[in-house]
DNA sequence: TATTGTTATACTCTATAACTATA
DNA sequence: TATAGTTATAGAGTATAACAATA
């Protein structure tokens, strides 16, 4: 009467599921700022704490200081990402919204946070924050 | 009381970093088997149900039939996958498994599975139940 | 006409590794 | 020596759209 035997992996199948779907619907979204989902990390972490490196930066996307790069330049020259050499450590480059970046993330970033939200809606409030302390914990125990 | 403003939101983000970091580490276990994500995902589904068609495979996959094309072009070519023209409707490629694609199929398949519900055994398996439930429902409602 | 699969194109993301500049 | 960033390379995945064969 406990359920099913492998819970775990079914957990793990139905997570790849939703996070394929949103996924595919949020590339969707983000078009109408012309913005991939990577970018959208960039901006939506900019536009709360400016002026982290780009090394710090790729510790926080989860990816290589290569692709951090890569991603940079690609925002850079769109306009929306300055770097900054430090002061005190020229090794390191700053990173900071320009205006328009800022403009885009305060139009984007409050726009499809509500369209993940909407996503997630179809549970209620505390199915919502069950699932966050759930995914929460599982993230703290896989490092 | 009642927790977090925005456990919906929470609950995404903390389910793409889940996501990313147990994509990376399956990503290397599956080096082992000289496979890519994709291609363990097309072995999984054809070792339970061999003869869909392209089509099909797309549909459950998630991803545009082009993609599939490419895909089974690869495993193809490795001798794992085998296409067949459909008896009655030559339009149609039934897909299955080489002797090679069943032996490893065979080798991964559990092997990976194992892998897999060792990550999500950080949690109990009442939160593993949990988890299933809330991602399996999240899922049914976003068709 | 509609559907399946193929092909061509293009872009993003990703990793790896060698390289430069700085500390 | 060690660290931050850059560059080059390579590969996978994705989408789109035009195309051929078949129904």
């Amino acid at each position: 009467m406990s359920g099913v035997r492998n819970p775990g992996l079914l957990a793990w199948l139905y997570m790849m599921r939703v996070s394929n779907k949103i996924h595919r619907t949020s590339a969707d979204h983000l078009e109408k700022y012309d913005l991939t989902a990577a970018q959208f990390d960039v901006l939506a972490h900019l536009s709360v704490k400016e002026g982290i490196s780009q090394q710090a930066l790729s510790e926080r996307l989860l990816v290589t200081k290569g692709n951090v790069c890569g991603l940079i330049d690609r925002m850079e020259s769109r306009g929306l990402v300055s770097r900054c050499s430090h002061p005190e450590d020229r090794r390191l480059n700053l990173l900071y919204l320009t205006e328009a970046g800022k403009a885009l993330a305060a139009r984007a970033v409050p726009a499809h946070e509500e369209f993940l939200e909407r996503q997630m809606q179809h549970l209620s409030a505390q199915e919502q924050r069950n699932l966050y302390t759930l995914l929460r914990d599982l993230d703290r125990s896989l490092d």
